[in-house]
DNA sequence: CTCCACTGGGTACGTTGTACGCGGTTATGT
DNA sequence: ACATAACCGCGTACAACGTACCCAGTGGAG
């Protein structure tokens, strides 16, 4: 009943007034569970597990987290933790969002597990806090608040959309503990099915000419973030508001 | 063992040879996991519920589906059938991609939970593979496999992005019971703290004057769509290749 | 020194996906 | 026509999950 007055994770107290000194902290088990999380996948993550992990018991968990959702989103701000904003926004608003996009990315391929998070409603801790600050500050000068969190919306759709697609192949590949080229051996039947019936043949096209990308995955990131950022450009004035604004739409 | 054969959902036949004939189908048993997904949510979709929603035992259903996670497969190949891709490419690309657009906006709306579904590879259903087919023909006459890929891709992102966030925050009530209001007035002194610390000035800002909308989520769906359709018109020359190009670059 | 709010953690419960095996049914080979 | 084997639906059973509840022990506040 007390623990039902906290609805945020971020207001409840890690720790009450009185009593014996805690031996482990939200900290260590959150670092713990995204430890395994990278190892073995969010679903390795279970609460015995990342208790074994620092030699606790499965209960001791509750001591500290209130149930295993609120853990998910104590690692989900870790991860947002990772993203670094020192130094934004500089002035130079292209160049931020590329650094922002390219450090998103990064940090998605190094815990893939993050795709499988359900955000509910967006959860506020003080990472993600401080990085909509940084990150939203980089445009806020130049477009009212409403136009802002639509461009930002659209730059992480793009990284997220992308980095996702990208994780699924590899992810597929651990949990069925295949190499990539088992995998296509193993599939290729059902692709030659396809391709050999002459009823799809774009789909054929893409298989035959563009599973071989002239292109690194790095390279392709890149240059569609390009573009994303030309899109952005086109509602981004020049100069600051509030100064007389030339006619560049 | 002759299980593990079939790698692919989409290989395994329905039914073998011989034997009696059976008393569902996997039709029926992917209908009424639909159905109770969009009801209460793809984690209330267990296989008893499933089968007792058909008045089938649970085991019954591994007659019919290998796993719980190729039934979800299914169920995904399903729903893309809901896109109605009727008479694309229809020579205005334009046009297809809108059209395209508010289809797949409107089915992740009716089945907040496709948001939960891992895909790993890309599943190639057949409603899947026939929405490629119409998909990518839109842009195939005008810009090469690649460049079609990436564009799409942009599009996709775009849409599952927004409408992602859009079903967050209906999914957080639905499954806590709460409305609107009452989650609001519960979180409200979480966000009144950072408003009033004064450390977070453009979260602020977005709480106070971002969060009346004074745009439908239809209409910000749809300018945001504008702008996207803008970027990718950028990389789509007027006339199909093959045409000597005009210096439209 | 006493008290009690707190600690870590063992036990137990309900729910999940699914392996296994049963007795009945039916298309097929003869 | 009939034996056979392949299939059917499904009851039972099990391991693993999140977590409610309880308990003995501990250490700071009075």
């Amino acid at each position: 009943m007390a623990d039902a007055e906290y609805v945020n994770i971020w207001m409840r107290p890690e720790r009450p007034a009185r009593g014996p000194k805690p031996a482990y902290s939200r900290a260590q088990i959150t670092e713990a569970a995204v430890r395994i999380a990278d190892a073995e996948g969010l679903e390795a993550a279970t609460m015995r597990r990342i208790a074994a992990e620092i030699g606790a018991g499965a209960m001791s968990l509750y001591r500290y987290v209130p149930s295993r959702d609120n853990l998910i989103e104590l690692m989900a701000d870790r991860l947002m933790g990772e993203i670094d904003v020192t130094g934004l926004p500089s002035g130079d608003w292209r160049a931020d969002l590329t650094r922002y996009a390219g450090e998103l990315r990064a940090m998605w391929l190094r815990h893939p597990w993050i795709a499988a998070v359900q955000r509910s409603l967006p959860s506020f801790g003080p990472n993600q806090l401080l990085l909509i600050e940084r990150l939203m500050g980089v445009l806020d000068p130049f477009v009212p608040i409403d136009e802002n969190l639509s461009l930002v919306g659209l730059l992480n759709s793009y990284v997220e959309g992308t980095v996702r697609e990208e994780i699924s192949s590899a992810r597929e590949f651990r949990l069925s503990g295949l190499t990539e080229s088992e995998w296509m051996a193993r599939s290729y039947p059902y692709i030659d099915q396809l391709v050999k019936s002459g009823q799809y043949p774009i789909f054929t096209k893409i298989v035959t000419e563009a599973r071989q990308p002239h292109l690194s995955r790095d390279e392709q990131f890149r240059y569609g973030l390009r573009r994303v950022l030309d899109c952005i450009a086109t509602a981004v004035p020049s100069t600051p508001a509030g100064d007389p604004r030339p006619g560049t739409r």
